[in-house]
DNA sequence: AATATCTTGCACAGCGTTGTGCAAGATAAG
DNA sequence: CTTATCTTGCACAACGCTGTGCAAGATATT
């Protein structure tokens, strides 16, 4: 299917480009608002709102396709931490997770929180299952708290990332500071004092995450 | 203008009857669906659409009264939180807060984060401000965490609150549980490592909170 | 029983949006 | 240059929703 058979021409470059150029578009102006109109998205990307409809079916297919493909961004970023100790594990996931949304978080928040999260969960769901696992671990090697269940655990994690995400949409906080409450909140989820958390980052050197 | 001056009747009072069941079922639906339409809610509350708009100017306006009066409550429900000691008295604030909003999770989230949230402000800013108190009454004292400012730390104690409403209301969660969460999810924000958590507790008799 | 108050149903306008059909125009590929 | 591909503008239907006007009906109050 991908070379026609019959002697139709290739496709014309610049479709493509209009593709991305709406993609990005909508990737900007859904991050200021997740429900911003196809016309607006279109005449950022410089094209009209009938345009739309050659690249995308509708508009769930954008949206789909957007989240997605940013879904995966992030899941993919993730892979490639490794490390012993789970609780160092986790707080490199935190690390990278900042830095991959840190500027798409309004449309991160929508992407895992609004009515189309089912369509990021797929993509998204190594990285849970990642975060499970080294908290279930690190419960077991006695590093963090057991006075809550891992699964229970693990979603407070993920929704103590998501609640840095969310006040530094709304009250301005420069990347740096971002990165390092991440860490910091969801090592004081699992359980960590505050020193004793500060002591963990300088001991891992992960203030100074690449 | 209360007693008219005219001859006129008095009001009806199945009218105030209908009144409140609106409020009612706004309040039980909206909490399933915040975008529920008014259709649904007259439905459930056993009027016509139509008749909404003999009680109410609008839709926001029922909105409004709804949220108003819901913030006003939960705000109401922490005047009565004194302890000398203010990490005591956050936990205490937290505490109240679950019981109020146990049984509104879901409009509690919207009322707070969602684009009516201008509308709760006012009567949530007493509230805020105690929280905000504590903290840097706390922090003067060395008794929680400084490495973050008190304003900031205000704002993720509250993040911090609704990521355990959040998540039980994702997943199913006794009121109990919840309870116990959202002050551990408080106290560790502040700084406390778990078991210093669990032992403030017990010391403290917060686990038997009224 | 009289009457003001409340409810109802229906019709209608308005809103902002999405999705389509079509014909004409612009443009990259051959 | 020719042609297939892509874009555009316009018109139109559809959707679900809010808000109103009006006349008729139900019901509490007096």
């Amino acid at each position: 299917m991908v070379s026609s058979s019959s002697t139709a021409r290739a496709p014309r470059r610049d479709a493509a480009d209009n593709r991305a150029a709406l993609l990005e578009a909508a990737r900007t102006l859904l991050n200021q608002d997740p429900d911003a109109s196809l016309e607006a998205i279109a005449t950022a990307a410089g094209l009209s709102r009938r345009s739309v409809y050659g690249h995308f079916a509708n508009r769930d297919d954008l949206l789909r396709e957007l989240l997605a493909s940013g879904a995966e961004r992030v899941a993919g970023a993730m892979a490639g931490v490794t490390h012993p100790d789970p609780v160092v594990r986790l707080a490199l996931i935190a690390s990278h997770l900042w830095q991959e949304v840190e500027d798409v978080r309004v449309m991160a928040l929508f992407a895992v929180r609004g009515p189309l999260r089912v369509h990021t969960a797929a993509a998204l769901e190594p990285l849970r299952t990642s975060v499970f696992r080294a908290i279930r671990e690190a419960q077991a090697s006695g590093q963090i708290r057991t006075d809550i269940p891992a699964r229970r655990l693990a979603h407070l994690v993920e929704a103590a990332a998501l609640a840095v995400l969310e006040e530094s949409a709304e009250h301005p906080m420069d990347a740096h500071e971002g990165h390092s409450l991440v860490i910091l909140m969801a090592l004081a989820t699992i359980g960590f004092g505050w020193r004793e958390a500060a002591q963990f980052i300088t001991d891992n050197g992960l203030d100074a995450a690449s």
